[in-house]
DNA sequence: GCAGTCGTAACAACAAATGTTGCGATCAAG
DNA sequence: CTTGATCGCAACATTTGTTGTTACGACTGC
């Protein structure tokens, strides 16, 4: 008899993107709220996770031109414009890094036909699948987010 | 003055889809050529990779009826229907656990207005975004890559 | 100067994907 | 009914990426 069985639960996945949209709606309601500019340790306690992180983030967010900083006392994250004319690709494209799906790890036998031909093959597949991605992403502004985030029932 | 720099490559995704394309179509090309059953070893060596994960990817493509297998002398894998078939997402769907996106690994801050909302928002968008991901999955059958893959150029 | 906050490096903790070894189970062939 | 090939699966190693944490210098308004 054998013994199988064993359930997993999957844990991994990314959620840069989710802390980002995070970050970015709650300094533009904190800005809403008449302050000027917010702090990675303010952000970091509303996502419950750590400041370094939260400023990496925006750090990576800044690069893209989508947020601006100041330092010194009184120091913090603002926004360089407003929420609707911030999409999820935009933020997407600056935080996360490399492709959806990855070809062979090492280079597969190029004597064989399928060898051979399956990467340009998937390839070409991938590239059409991560364009309709970007074109979902851009539909979603981070303002249709935070409508959406007020709109939670409470 | 400051040293920043630190260039780095992403090595990272996965590439099960890939591997798992990869497999069916390496068993059907070899079967098209008369042969019964294809082993593991004979994929792990076009796919460059160990038998052991071929035989685990296939094991998955298996509990989802794509593939059989037999045991002792003579033993291997065969199709259980035509690549016409069989699509991208069937496959994706077979050997891919989880979600593309993540939420926050510790609940956020349910006392603020954001970090109450930002998971149910996020995950309606994310929702969204993974079914238009199986409508462009489902749209490519395996005979489509295996033609795409018998027409790369030598 | 001082205090508060960013910028960034360095490292620890954790998890997932992949690779590898080992061995029992299975079964066709002889 | 033994033999050899191959799967099934557990166990562990390796590599890589993500997230969390500590530390400390840089900057700047007061």
């Amino acid at each position: 008899m054998k013994r199988y069985g064993r359930e997993e639960v999957i844990v991994s996945a990314n959620s840069r993107l989710t802390i980002a949209a995070h970050a970015l709606t709650w300094i533009s309601l904190y800005q809403r709220q008449g302050h000027q500019v917010a702090t990675s340790e303010q952000i970091a306690t509303s996502a419950n996770t750590n400041p370094v992180v939260i400023r990496r983030l925006l750090g990576e967010l800044r690069k893209a031109g989508l947020v601006e900083s100041r330092r010194g006392v009184g120091a913090g994250w603002s926004l360089t414009r407003e929420l609707e004319s911030m999409t999820l690709l935009d933020v997407y494209e600056a935080v996360e890094p490399g492709s959806l799906f990855a070809m062979h790890r090492a280079t597969p036998d190029q004597g064989c036909v399928i060898g051979y031909g399956i990467q340009p093959a998937m390839q070409r597949v991938y590239e059409d699948i991560e364009e309709t991605l970007r074109r979902e992403l851009a539909r979603v502004t981070l303002e249709d987010v935070l409508r959406d985030v007020l709109a939670a029932p409470r």
